[in-house]
RNA sequence: UGGCCUAUGGUGUAACUGGCAACACAUUGGUUUUUGGUACCAAAGAGUCUAGGUUCGAUCCCUAGUGGGCCAACCA
């Protein structure tokens, strides 16, 4: 197989480019470092997507390691469902790691740090201290304890950890520049006190140590040669090598490997939001049933809504690594289930808004059972029996009395296919007291061979199942529900994103297992629901089929709008457009090219040109394209100026031959 | 009164580090079809934020401007 050259995304540069400045391939080793302090979402997925990705790619190993250095935050519960969320996503890590492995290793280094007289013990409030570290456009001003001897901060620091001191009294911060442009690097905090209990070390701990001085050592420790996270880091990375460089020294023989922080830009969604911390509100305001509710962005809430695996790591092919802010349309994501859901889901029929549909001329008492193909993409998915009868009901939107001939669907006297039956043909509704339809009476023929415009989904009524149907609208109305400074982001919460439908299907279903995907056809894809019981069916739909008959229909209202005649780009924009590329092409091109501005020269008015006699001496590309039309214009009558003058006199003491040639012909 | 990042069709990402701006989604036509689905074919859509500079040649390098983003938690 010729290995496609797919292009590089500037993180797989960075990498390629160390490895041929001879950094050895079996040294890449990345890490996912979540906090568990929420459930992952789709978010998550692109740094999941990244690093995990990068794993496959270069056989290389990637940990898992999670972040937990506030107890206050973080449980267990979080850490199982991150793990589940990774493992069904299917990646594999190479070793489960904590950072609270490492709290020893960081707390001697920081001794060390002490000792080299990097770090101090301040004991100031924490006002005060803010106070003192500035703003991101002043300077701030060392603190009263910065020049504490080393033995003081020593023995401070030692009773911190012993647990001498309340949350609050000292912390312990690194030594480097109050003065310092990034905030971050303005003495930044290493050690608080936090009497509380962890999820791992128990009551072992009462200083946890901070982010940054344990994050970049935790990738130190494990020899992480490529360190990726989101661009809101991007002024965290001088700290990160601050502190590297200082541990490299007392370490540098046992981990002879410095990792490189990169960050590329975070996933936005249209309609979504992505905040952990918001995300939890819309669980505990009951706006949703939970965090793995189908209309949630969280990955176990999309497992849940139907998404498969696949899907969601095409997705993030898809949407790319770079590193400018960026939001993606909920569209790609939708092509991407729907992608694989049409290669893999079984289908089947349902109807959810039924209207009886009676077919006067088959026997009240006949019953056939005909073969339906189970997936027209998979021919070894083989076909199943379903049964037909004199009663079936279908769609409520598939039929009209009368219709124009673009509707495919059931009307009076035409005709139309019941998909694996019949051929039938509208003959006469039954409507109650309110005109509402009740029943439509038609007619079937076995020719089966026919050709007829529409074909309609349909279950017979002896036969049906019924089911929950749980139909799903975004969450928001809003495309960044996230970004509005003076509204909160609940106020965009959509009221009706959620649609329960009592639905029929077809009785093949009835053993459908708890998360088997299908498609119902025409309408969507549909899998069962974890609320589904062996008594109740449950469906949620994952999402809808392409509908380009949905586009179609809006139309007859606003037909009256005047047809905006294609609108043709002004000659003087095209020719522009050609002048800017003229001096790149080759000569063929550029003949032909120039045959194409005298043709549109022709359209050209004077005072169009004119502008562009200004046009900089650079861009010489465009000069010609002017000159040449201004040789139209001169020939069908245009009147020499100054203007035109200055600019053909200009032009003639050009470098650039082509433009003095032309230039010349004038 | 600062520092850092960033700017390419409607959206997202490319362009082998300077050589006719490509791919995917979305859009619009068409063909096939027992799903108005799928598949297939085609079209339209940007001349790369602006102004300078370097160069035979700039999306790419340099400078300045403008727009957007991030940075002042004992959070990560």
């Amino acid at each position: 197989m010729s290995e496609e050259t797919k292009s590089l995304n500037f993180i797989e540069h960075i990498i390629e480019e160390d490895l041929t400045n001879g950094l050895s391939k079996d040294k890449l080793r990345f890490r996912f470092p979540p906090e568990p302090n929420g459930y992952l979402h789709i978010g998550h997925t692109k740094a999941i997507g990244i690093s995990f990705g990068l794993g496959e790619k270069y056989n290389a190993p990637v940990n898992l390691r999670f972040d937990d250095t506030n107890p206050a935050k973080e449980e267990q519960e979080y850490v199982d469902a991150i793990k589940r969320d990774i493992k069904w996503l299917g990646y594999e890590w190479a070793n489960e790691l904590y950072s609270s492995d490492y709290f020893i290793t960081l707390y001697n280094w920081a001794v060390q740090l002490i000792k080299d007289g990097k770090a101090y013990v301040d004991s100031q409030s924490s006002e005060a201290m803010a106070q003192q570290k500035g703003t991101p456009t002043q300077p701030g001003v060392d603190g009263p304890y910065r020049n504490r001897s080393i033995d003081e901060n020593l023995d401070l620091f030692e009773r911190m950890k012993n647990g001498e001191f309340d949350e609050g009294e000292h912390i312990l911060r690194a030594k480097i520049d109050m003065q310092h442009p990034n905030m971050l690097m303005r003495d930044p905090i290493m050690y608080r006190v936090l009497k509380k209990h962890h999820h791992r070390t128990g009551n072992d701990w009462c200083i946890y140590p901070m982010y940054d001085w344990t994050h970049g050592e935790s990738d130190y420790i494990e020899q992480i040669s490529h360190s990726l996270c989101s661009l809101e880091f991007k002024p965290h990375r001088a700290l990160y090598d601050w502190f590297k460089e200082h541990v490299y020294e007392y370490a540098s023989e046992s981990l002879p490997m410095q990792p490189k922080q990169r960050e590329f830009a975070r996933l936005n969604l249209s309609y979504t939001i992505m905040s952990k911390r918001k995300l939890l509100k819309l669980v505990q305001d009951g706006v949703v049933s939970g965090w793995d509710d189908p209309r949630m962005p969280t990955i176990s809430g999309l497992r849940r809504r139907g998404y498969t695996p696949n899907s969601i790591r095409h997705f993030i092919e898809r949407v790319g690594v770079a590193k400018r802010e960026n939001v993606i349309d909920v569209s790609l994501l939708e092509f991407c289930i729907r992608e694989d859901l049409n290669k893999t889901a079984p289908r089947v029929m349902a109807v959810l808004d039924p209207v009886k549909l009676i077919i006067t001329n088959y026997p009240e008492d006949k019953e056939e059972w005909l073969e339906a193909e189970n997936n027209p993409e998979d021919s070894t998915a083989g076909s199943r029996e379903i049964p037909f009868s004199r009663e079936v009901y279908i769609e409520r939107a598939d039929f009209k009395e009368e219709a124009s001939n673009k509707f495919f669907r059931l009307k009076l006297g035409s005709e139309v296919r019941l998909k694996n039956a019949y051929i039938i043909k509208g003959e006469n509704v039954v409507k109650n007291a309110e005109g509402h339809i009740t029943e439509i009476h038609c007619t079937y023929t076995t020719d089966t061979e026919k050709k007829v415009k529409g074909t309609l989904h349909w279950v017979s009524t002896k036969h049906a199942v019924k089911a929950e149907v749980r139909e799903y609208d975004r969450l928001f109305i809003d495309e960044a529900p996230d970004s509005h400074q003076d509204k909160d982001f609940m106020e965009f919460v959509n009221p009706n994103s959620l649609k329960i439908i009592d639905a029929f299907v077809e009785p093949s279903l009835v053993n459908a297992k708890i998360g088997e995907r299908f498609q119902f056809q025409r309408l969507g894809y549909f899998n069962v629901d974890d609320d589904a019981t062996p008594e109740q069916l449950v469906f949620n739909k994952t999402v809808g089929l392409r509908d380009s008959w949905a586009k179609l229909k809006p139309k007859p209202q606003q037909q009256n709008k005047p047809q905006q005649p294609q609108q043709k780009r002004p000659a003087i924009e095209v020719i522009k457009q050609l002048g800017k590329k003229y001096t790149n092409v080759p000569e063929a091109k550029q003949e032909k090219s120039k045959a194409e501005i005298l043709k549109l020269a022709e359209a050209v008015s004077y005072d169009d040109l004119q502008p562009l006699f200004n046009t900089a001496a650079k861009k010489v590309g465009t000069r010609i394209a002017t000159m040449i039309t201004l040789g139209v214009l001169l020939k069908n009558g245009q009147e020499r100026n100054d203007d035109i003058n200055a600019f053909i006199s200009k032009a003639l003491d050009d470098k650039n031959e082509l433009l003095v040639a032309e230039a010349k012909a004038l």
